[in-house]
DNA sequence: ACGGCACCGTTCCTATAGGATCTTCGATCG
DNA sequence: CGATCGAAGATCCTATAGGAACGGTGCCGT
């Protein structure tokens, strides 16, 4: 119909609702646990409903959209104080590996290590420093923004925050290890949105810590960093259970 | 058409194509990389494409297929020893933790903990005994298993351990943790399915000394051995590494 | 008044047909 | 002889229509 616009899409149209529908559910657009009716969101992003329920079986897989048989697809349900619980816990057994990896690779190249590595020491080095610095910057952002308040304010402070910490899953070199954060950070992301909570300074003051202490290349100082964060912000969200039936 | 036989289906149909994709690519009835006609899968299940399209998002998602937009599904293709590598590195961090967390279980039960559970202490302290013999159990059973040979051997072999390693998981309490362990489960799979190996006597001996470990309620001796025994599971896959060069 | 039952609207689920795209094969030119 | 261009085949992708099941509502019986 319109694909008369984008001649060599590189992307299927069930990818594009993806997003679309991803976006959504993380925007709370749509609410948690309200339905979505697939004929209803297939017109309003001018498709067929086939992609759409495509992308809805995707989604599915990551846990944002939840499927009753031959009842129909509903916004995944906000975390109970247990699955919250979980969560915490998951974030500090793959974010603490990563960050000790990161660490590790540091050390390793301070300390000479191996110089077989095709890429050779000195780009590798330099490779290190940048990376060092990409993440110190990224930590730094939060203290840096401006000071808007309301819901444009904590979403922005909540996505800075995923990119602080994917960058760091994904530069402990490990996909899966990143894939895995990745996912976790979504249901994170929505329960963010729900409780709108954001103290930009001690995060990035956390953050930096982290970033230190992978600089010196200890990973038992990365690791007692991170989760020390995790720990902190955990703590930090636990009041909004107080009182609502919800968990 | 012979959804009469049926009437109050609890299941929908995309749901039992993708168990019966899943168990094809499994077992290997399609080959690793091999592709995957959407309309040839319909015919072959008795379905229309688009249960099928369905289906198939969802094993994208897992990773057992691959897509390529506007040329079609593929099988997901073996790991490379890169993904290996990254894969017995996320079962050390997944695992691991898994192990300490169900060996902290039976230390809290142990030392009294708190009684202040719901379910009252002599309960859970059967539960817990109870879930050990289960452990033992599936512990055992590989060096109990009948002396056939071949393909079916293997597959017997594999699904034993990974009830194993599943229901460690499981014990956990932890439901995120129990699932990115199945996930990772899947590939691991497929990679001992195409190169056949099995030790039943020595895994048998190595998941009772985790077991062992868990049932004295210490964290660090229940991660020592099953990180011992998945670095020793790892180097036993290592050889089919050497002279294929599709890693 | 309360529980059980039947009806109806809505929604999902499945099947089929047509348009667009990529891959492959063959012919042609340098 | 190799490379490039063009066309045919196969496949995927999208759109639409019809059948089946569930949830809600009103009625009836106890």
């Amino acid at each position: 119909m319109k694909g008369l616009l984008r001649p060599a899409r590189r992307t299927t149209l069930a990818d594009d609702v993806y997003e679309s529908v991803r976006a959504l559910v993380m925007d709370h657009a749509v609410a948690p646990g309200e339905r979505i009716n697939i004929d209803a969101l297939a017109r309003r992003l001018e498709v067929s409903p086939t992609p759409v329920r495509e992308a809805l079986a995707r989604l599915e897989s990551d846990g944002l959209v939840r499927k009753r048989p031959l009842v129909g697809y509903t916004a995944a349900p906000l975390l109970t104080r247990t699955e919250f619980d979980e969560l915490v816990e998951m974030r500090l057994i793959l974010e603490t590996a990563s960050a000790r990896r990161v660490a590790e690779r540091f050390a390793g190249q301070r300390t000479g290590g191996d110089t077989n590595s095709g890429d050779g020491g000195g780009e590798a080095s330099a490779g290190l420093a940048g990376e060092l610095a990409e993440l110190r910057r990224e930590a730094e952002l939060p203290d840096q923004m401006p000071g808007t308040e309301g819901f444009a304010a904590i979403a922005a402070f909540t996505a800075q925050d995923a990119r602080f910490h994917h960058l760091l899953a994904e530069r402990s070199g490990n996909r899966m290890l990143h894939a895995a954060v990745v996912r976790l950070r979504a249901h994170l992301h929505l329960f963010r949105l729900h409780f709108p909570t954001a103290h930009y300074g001690t995060s990035a003051r956390e953050h930096l810590r982290i970033v230190d202490a992978i600089g010196t290349g200890d990973p038992d100082a990365a690791g007692t960093a991170i989760r020390d964060h995790l720990l902190a912000a955990a703590d930090r969200h636990l009041p909004f259970f107080q009182g609502n039936r919800c968990g």
